[in-house]
DNA sequence: AGCACGCCGACT
DNA sequence: GTCGGCGTGCTC
């Protein structure tokens, strides 16, 4: 028999797979999508995936054997391979890279090397060194110690010289151990033992028990719980039982001695499941019209669909029945949305419909958890709705009949660090073609790329313009901070109008969200004497003051300090708070409003697993009165007493240095606007500004989406921008600033060699040093009609050359294909 | 990514 | 002088 050789994806960013042996007696269970262990280094055991299996052996090298087949079947299938094969090539990254973000941690375990001590040998602690003295003693009370603790312990990086001294003296033992697997979750559950099933046999049973009263009741209760006795009682969960019949393990136990019950061990899922309220929601005439435009538009063409419907149009409603007749049809549905939309409220509407149908993935749910829905998809032929954020996309699909990406302007789909650096949705396209699948991307705010792609015919387009029942559009009303300020109006963060409306609000017993775009205006600390302001040792940004911590936080690399009592550059003691977050806005408001019950939702305010969704259940209930929030509070939040909405500064939004800019704060604005009113009250809507002339203000006042968008257009074909142009972000990174000067420079004169004046810069971005490393930009802007894949390798095959320039072998240069 | 090899500065 | 830091190359 022919020997055979099999390919392998590594989850590690090298550039592409291994070759490895395959012992004979695995021949016929090898099968490519399968997982193997293989040994890649001296040491590592690292979890693989057979990417081809063939018999050309390796011509320069003796391959290596595999260590251990973990799959006798695929688990992940070839139509996952083709998708992770098209990222890569693509966003410009490794297979590895991808597979790295597709599974889940609990697929992929790899081995890490563990010391312990040689029990065998008596341990001289004479004969050793100080540092060795450390590990001997650390494995007298831990049995097991990694390298990492190790090097922990003796605050030392370089540990392996120590450990290779220790092994020489016998005193301790090395070992390569790999991390525990996904293990199944088991629960003892209790059945009638075949010997008891007829009523005659029970009877004698309860005769035997005659004198074990407690006994006796365990076993009634059982046959309560398992339903149907005497002919076949199900099992139940040993633990309810004992809780029903308020019995301990012994008592049960001891029944199962007697041979009247049997006590096995069975395997149960982690899985949340969902229950369905079955009930139809009628559609209202815009809705169907969409539909059914949307469903023709599908039936014409493969094409994906946009459906612009503003907020509460009842977009929701209107993929239900698309999903419905989808599963209907027999096929999967996938639907996308960012992770902070996720909410248990859009996924109680659609629990109502589709029952245990659904299949939530997002970051919530651990590693176990996210292998069960792995295998469960893997195993099921029964049609599903797979619900999920952006790694969604990666799971097992079999029969995708139908993709929707939600609130699809979200930048949040695209991921930026680590590689791969996909966009979700754009992927998300790439996914159902491959299925043959239909595609809706559904947002009130469109892209502009994907309006662009509506409007060129590559994408279908449904709208819809009206707010659900009776419910109008919210009332706008731009407020002029020059003026309030002129005539002393403002009440810290409030302007007048914004400050009466809240009280107004609050006395009739509504609720009021307050908007505040963080970045660039958090709370950070000025010396009012000299202008001192204390910064970052690692990167080039001012600290942020955080009340709660009472520190000066770095948000990019964590670096904090207290708040200084004095100005360590002149000595005074007037340093001083300036500038407002979330944060201080929520203690400003408490002066005036002492009786509001107010609430923050911002990064910090929602670190813990259940802190977001604690926060939208308070609201739900009327247990919060003002909501002040980051972007967050933009999102998959619908309630029906916030009446009053306040973005207290649009200006912060309109004036970054970036070509989405203005797009992106339309977008921020009439999100957060349609958080106000509902049903038969029309919301109000406050916009706080310096430049309430700006047209981006005026667009949003009038709820003119088409003003933002032909304005966009117009900019991003005369600056050469999406989706006019393609886009390429290179960024050169070291901590050598000179470095990546002449880097970036040499780098950028390379690029335009081929590429002319299609390269921009290199410049340094806002932020030029993250971690004690410098930063600097390339952009590479390509028109639509140069070949992609083509470009892409003359631009990867430029940077493996400047990689092997002497002066910039270790210089890392990131890419960023479609950066947003 | 993780690990080994090898060069070079700051300590015994 | 050596120890330990860190850059560099390689892993089937």
């Amino acid at each position: 028999m022919e020997t055979k050789f099999v390919d392998v994806i590594l989850p590690l960013p090298v550039p592409r797979p291994y070759t490895y042996r395959v012992p004979k007696d695995w021949n016929e269970k090898i099968c490519e999508g399968a997982r193997v262990l293989v040994q890649f280094g001296k040491k590592k055991i690292y979890t693989a995936i057979i990417y081809k299996i063939h018999h050309t052996p390796p011509q320069h090298y003796r391959a290596k054997y595999l260590s251990e087949l973990v799959d006798e079947f695929p688990i992940v299938q070839p139509n996952q391979i083709e998708l992770w094969r098209w990222i890569a090539d693509y966003y410009m990254c490794s297979l590895g890279e991808v597979m790295a973000a597709a599974l889940p941690a609990g697929l992929k375990v790899s081995s890490e090397t563990i010391i312990m001590l040689n029990h065998h040998m008596e341990i001289d602690f004479d004969q050793l060194t100080d540092r060795e003295y450390l590990i001997a003693e650390a494995l007298e009370s831990n049995e097991k110690l990694t390298m990492q603790e190790v090097s922990d312990i003796l605050q030392l990086k370089t540990v392996y010289p120590i450990v290779q001294g220790l092994i020489a003296k016998q005193i301790i033992l090395i070992e390569e151990v790999v991390k525990e697997r996904y293990k199944p979750k088991m629960n003892d559950f209790v059945t009638l033992s075949p010997n008891y099933q007829s009523e005659e046999q029970l009877k004698q049973a309860f005769d035997e028990l005659s004198n074990a009263p407690k006994q006796m009741h365990v076993l009634m209760k059982l046959l309560q719980l398992g339903k149907t006795p005497p002919e076949k009682v199900e099992a139940v969960k040993k633990t309810t039982l004992q809780k029903e019949a308020q019995a301990s393990s012994a008592q049960v136990k001891a029944l199962a001695e007697k041979g009247i019950i049997e006590i096995e061990s069975l395997e149960v899922g982690r899985l949340p499941s969902y229950q369905s309220e079955p009930g139809e929601k009628q559609l209202n005439e815009e809705q169907q019209a969409a539909l059914e435009s949307i469903e023709a538009q599908f039936e014409e063409s493969r094409k994906p669909v946009l459906l612009q419907g503003v907020t509460g149009s009842g977009k929701t409603e209107l993929y239900i029945k698309l999903i419905q007749k989808t599963l209907d049809s027999g096929r999967q549905a996938l639907y996308l949305l960012p992770e902070i939309a996720l909410t248990t409220q859009i996924i109680s509407r659609l629990e109502k419909h589709f029952g245990d149908q659904i299949l939530v993935y997002h970051s919530k749910f651990n590693a176990q958890e996210r292998v069960e829905i792995w295998q469960k998809l893997l195993k099921t032929e029964q049609p599903k709705l797979i619900l999920g954020a952006r790694s969604a996309i990666f799971l097992p699909m079999n029969n995708l009949g139908l993709t929707i990406v939600d609130e699809e302007h979200e930048q949040s789909f695209k991921q930026y660090d680590p590689a791969p650096r996909y966009n979700a949705r754009d992927t998300a396209v790439v996914l159902s073609a491959m299925h043959k699948a239909n595609m809706l991307l559904g947002s009130a705010t469109p892209s502009i790329e994907s309006r662009f792609n509506a409007h060129s015919g590559k994408y279908g387009y449904a709208f819809m313009g009206s707010r659900h029942g009776s419910a109008q559009m919210p009332d706008m009303e731009v407020v002029d901070l020059r003026e309030q300020y002129r005539k002393k109006k403002m009440k810290t963060h409030f302007g007048e109008p914004l400050y009466e409306a809240v009280k107004k609000a609050l006395s009739n017993k509504e609720q009021v969200i307050l908007f505040q775009n963080r970045r660039g205006f958090s709370p950070f600390v000025q010396c009012n004497t000299c202008g001192w302001t204390p910064e970052c040792k690692n990167c080039d940004v001012t600290l942020t003051y955080h009340k709660f911590l009472q520190k000066l936080k770095c948000h990019y690399c964590g670096y904090n300090i207290p708040h200084p009592k004095t100005c360590p550059a002149c000595g005074s003691p007037e340093v001083q708070l300036k500038g407002f977050g979330t944060e201080k806005i929520e203690s400003d408001i408490e002066i005036y409003f002492p009786e509001a019950r107010i609430k923050r939702m911002d990064l910090d305010s929602t670190r813990g697993k259940n802190a977001h969704q604690q926060i939208i259940n308070e609201l739900e209930t009327g247990e919060i009165d003002i909501l002040v929030g980051t972007q967050m509070i933009t999102k998959g939040l619908d309630f029906e007493k916030v009446s009053v909405v306040g973005i207290l500064n649009a200006d912060l939004m309109l004036n970054f240095q970036d070509f989405r800019a203005h797009e992106r704060a339309f977008q921020l604005m009439t999100q957060v606007a349609g958080r106000a009113g509902r049903k038969d009250r029309r919301g109000k809507v406050f916009i706080q500004t310096f430049d309430p002339d700006h047209p981006v203000i005026k667009q949003v006042k009038k709820h003119n989406y088409d003003a933002m968008y032909n304005v966009q257009d117009h900019e991003r074909l005369n600056f050469h921008y999406p989706p006019y142009y393609r886009l390429i972000k290179l960024t050169v990174v070291h901590h050598d600033k000179d470095l990546v000067l002449n880097g970036s420079n040499e780098l950028a004169g390379m690029l335009r060699r081929i590429l002319g004046d299609r390269i921009l810069g290199p410049e340094y971005p806002a932020v030029a040093r993250i971690k004690n490393k410098y930063h600097r930009q390339i952009l590479i802007k390509l028109e639509k009609q140069l070949h992609l894949g083509k470009t892409k390798e003359q631009v990867a095959s430029l940077i493996t050359d400047f990689n092997l320039m002497d002066n910039f072998k270790s210089v890392r240069v990131i890419v960023d294909v479609d950066p947003v």
